[in-house]
DNA sequence: TTTATAATGATAATTCATTATCAATAAAAA
DNA sequence: TTTTTATTGATAATGAATTATCATTATAAA
């Protein structure tokens, strides 16, 4: 008889999102997820899914492209990692941490955060819009290349 | 014997821009060519290629959309259109016209220009970070969606 | 330990936007 | 007109990121 995989969530044993509904949760500590974790820690910036394969690969030489993009996948599902989309970019991943933006450094081409913001920008659209929200992207030199 | 297509600049017929050297400029006017145009120019906000064809088909039914691609590549390598990149976004395309900003509705998910700019914003970066540019993505409804 | 099965990694498959191909068509010069 | 050839449109091919497959491995419960 076929048992049901063991994410797939029945009466009241685990909850989860709805949209988060066919991304099994992780349930075993492996040294891959370990690795995957610690890259995006110590990064502190965000990271490409190339840029974590590279690091934690350090730590993990057999890692393989394939488990990055699980475990990225299941970390945004549990909302541990935030998606970070710069325009005509792949996307980065970084552990959550409210609203921020992001500079874009022209000559390495990595992304670090900045903990500040203009504020309240409703004074810059038209009549009739109103807004939600905002992305900021500053493009320039980080200190190591400028 | 070989001779060489219209668009390779020999001599001094005609100068182009080292990167579209490969690009061949626009030497027939054609009704697709016109429908493209006017769909980028009525609309007034910048158009994914997707909503080009569409708009562009009105005009001219039988319109495919190897044309469009080819027709936008070809009108932005000769600056008149400039990419629009938002954040996980297709590239759109409207009439070159310099700085500015862009809101993306979220209701309709069409996106409007912002002749309006937060200015200097060297203050957000820390010390050892030089801006040189920025790009802004307001997010919000629009006012037919509001 | 032994066992059940979650997790891995190599890689094939998929997705989807964009580009190339090429026979047919249509500008514009002759 | 006739001719030349740039342009078109259908669609096959490409490219690049991401996902699925599946035999193997390893975690953690029994």
């Amino acid at each position: 008889m076929l048992k049901a995989p063991s994410f797939v969530c029945l009466s009241e044993t685990r909850t989860q999102t709805p949209n988060a509904s066919m991304i099994p949760p992780m349930e075993r500590t492996t040294r891959q997820r370990q690795a995957i974790r610690e890259a995006l820690q110590q990064a502190d910036r965000p990271l490409l899914a190339s840029e974590v394969l590279e690091q934690a690969k350090l730590a993990v030489p057999s890692l393989g492209i394939a488990t990055v993009y699980r475990t990225l996948k299941t970390l945004v599902a549990e909302e541990s990692l935030q998606i970070v989309a710069l325009p005509g970019e792949n996307p980065r991943f970084e552990f959550a941490h409210g609203h921020h933006h992001h500079f874009c450094c022209q000559a390495c081409k990595r992304v670090f955060d900045v903990h500040a913001c203009p504020g309240d920008l409703s004074r810059l659209v038209p009549k009739g819009f109103s807004i939600a929200n905002h992305e900021l992207t500053l493009y320039g030199k980080c200190p190591s290349c400028a």
